[in-house]
DNA sequence: GATGAATGAGCCTTCATTCAT
DNA sequence: AATGAATGAAGGCTCATTCAT
């Protein structure tokens, strides 16, 4: 009997079976605490959904906390990803464009990884906060120095870094979190096939080119 | 004369002492209910913060539900008040800016208001679903139609009108509903005096003239 | 300001509207605690019906159980008025004739006792008990030789004397207390004119003559 | 592949120690049940005296209700079976005898069942309300088509079969229901052994040949 | 690797009762 | 004589977690 005393699964040595359970909790358990929040789903939703006894579940992940910690680290790599890409060599407009590109990306086929991102931030960040103050700010503040540079060479129009990241985060994200509110009012054009584009498009010349009016 | 289930406080008619306790409950509700969600929170936590017996408050909200409903309908009004502020008889520069720098306002002094929508909407709308189908969508469709309008008189850039409303609604409340994640990246100058105007600037900036620079 | 310190009605004295509204109380609280018992009772229904504050009923009863106690004593005294007429020195077939119809009009006229008293029985008694042992005892008893006597005498044919009596409680009874499964077998003819006399003319001729055919 | 909402048994297959416990609750029910009636019971009482955790009892239960139902259910059978018994083709004083007998046999070996039933009918009947009015009324009704044909042959004396019926249950539930008021009255010889015999030899007595003496 | 059974802790809600006016 | 306000003590039910197999 591998993996210790009491058979409980380690991290490390897994069997095909373990790491196949595995993977269905934690795609259960996104879908589940990504829209209840963690005080707010249960462990048999989320047992309901991975098609296994509660039981079973705890038995590969032993706490509640334990699965919801699995979950959003399994997502935080996937979040950095899109933003460490931003190159200092390439044309400023075209990366931003790139990565504003990848964010939308990512809400629109994982959004259920940005709701749960969402609403750890919204209960005050209890698990994340740590990586927040830490990976997080280093690597913002990092691209945030290329945005700088880029202003003050001036390839960009004089915006605050830190603002012009948020902005990108809010926007884009907000497909995902909120979709809920854009379904009640445009309705069901979201699943139309060129949604994706058609929004893409809009944010991107937004965000370019602003408002006002180009002579 | 009364004959009523529980002498609880009828609708219509109410004490002084009534309405103040209603207004500390929701008060401390919005608190509550802002971080932690519908389910998440309890009514312990409500009545705690509300200095008040968990019997007493209920004796003025018979249950959870209805705090939490209260609480959201007593939000939705403020809500709505500067979208609906915009006229189409303004500069529609000048009218975004407004409305921009209102909604700016409203996620800096009521920020539990802004995370309890959030919160609302991730979980899927379920008290306030009809709502956002009904009179928000009226009222959106409606200001569409206005931007749209400026649009076609080139008085604003070619933008579509209902992806520039949710960008304005995720940028600015971006800044309540992701506050501790602001924090965690910039730091305390979150609450330092001018960083409100400072904020307003960018968010308007990138809004109104875009990242390209302009020649 | 009479009736003591604290302003709460005394027994002995009490004004014209303390005695109506004690009247009214246990009025209603006969309706509600004949059906959901003691324990299945609450205040706050006796108060509604009484068409009360609850406070202001408390004011006049300090306490639930004083409300059941007042309202089963009020009943006891007419529970045992009919029984207690039962005379030696009458006809036997006619005394116990007549002991039957009273029960049987009694039933009619307030269920709501027989069915309180009920109530008290099922629940083993915790309020009557000490009455039932006592004075419902000695009475029982001194009918119970009466009985004893016509048989003896030959006036009667030969029955147990206490279980005559308990038929004929458990009989007359039966058409209040069990009146809701009576209206589901025989509907609604419970409530056409002549159902009492008939009823009384069914259960009299089975007590008296039994089911074989006399000759 | 179980994803059940919370590993509750589920109906048709069970363990072996789930029949066990579920017959232990529901005899604990059936004694708490018949006593304080259904408000008037609580789920602790009931766990106390199954010997088992309430949380543990929910698990094969999941609401008081259920219990309630479930022991009610469990009770009609025995209910029906002595009456369906009745033959049209035996003798007509022998099958009420042995109908009676039957009936007082249940009263003195399953007392607190009838009292679970009497405690019912007194709230109204609002479980066995829909039995009542269609299986107990379309076998009642059958039964007294019976014995309106006895009594036409001229072999019962004239009686109105729904009210002899009604006798006969009132009579012999009397003996369960109020068997507090009974010992209140006749003191402790309703435990002395020949006590059934003796009451079984007098309701037949009355029943069958009535108080009158005969010549 | 999996599941049925069990439980302590907690949560929402009801209710009898009291307090202050 | 009456009532609005307040509360401690349950009561029904849920849930994360553990135990035994």
């Amino acid at each position: 009997m591998k993996g210790g005393t009491n058979g409980r699964p380690k991290e490390g040595q897994s069997t095909r079976i373990q790491s196949i359970n595995r993977e269905i909790i934690l795609y259960a358990a996104l879908e589940v605490f990504s829209i209840h929040g963690f005080r707010g789903s249960t462990v048999d939703q989320i047992a309901a959904r991975a098609a296994m006894s509660k039981p079973n579940l705890l038995y590969y992940f032993r706490r509640k906390q334990d699965i919801y910690r699995a979950v959003l680290e399994a997502t935080l790599a996937d979040w950095l990803a899109p933003l460490a890409a931003i190159s200092p060599d390439g044309d400023p407009v075209e990366e931003l464009r790139r990565y504003i590109t990848a964010k939308l990306a990512m809400s629109a086929e994982k959004p259920a990884a940005s709701r749960l991102f969402a609403n750890e931030i919204l209960s005050g960040a209890p698990v994340v906060g740590d990586f927040l103050r830490t990976r997080l700010k280093r690597l913002v503040d990092e691209k945030a120095g290329i945005i700088r540079d880029w202003v003050s060479a001036g390839r960009l129009a004089p915006v605050d870094p830190h603002h012009l990241i948020f902005m990108i985060w809010a926007t884009t994200q907000h497909y995902a979190d909120f979709d809920v509110q854009i379904r009640a009012i445009i309705g069901s054009q979201v699943d139309r096939p060129g949604f994706r584009e058609q929004t893409a498009q809009a944010v991107l010349t937004l965000v370019l080119n602003g408002l006002k009016p180009r002579p």
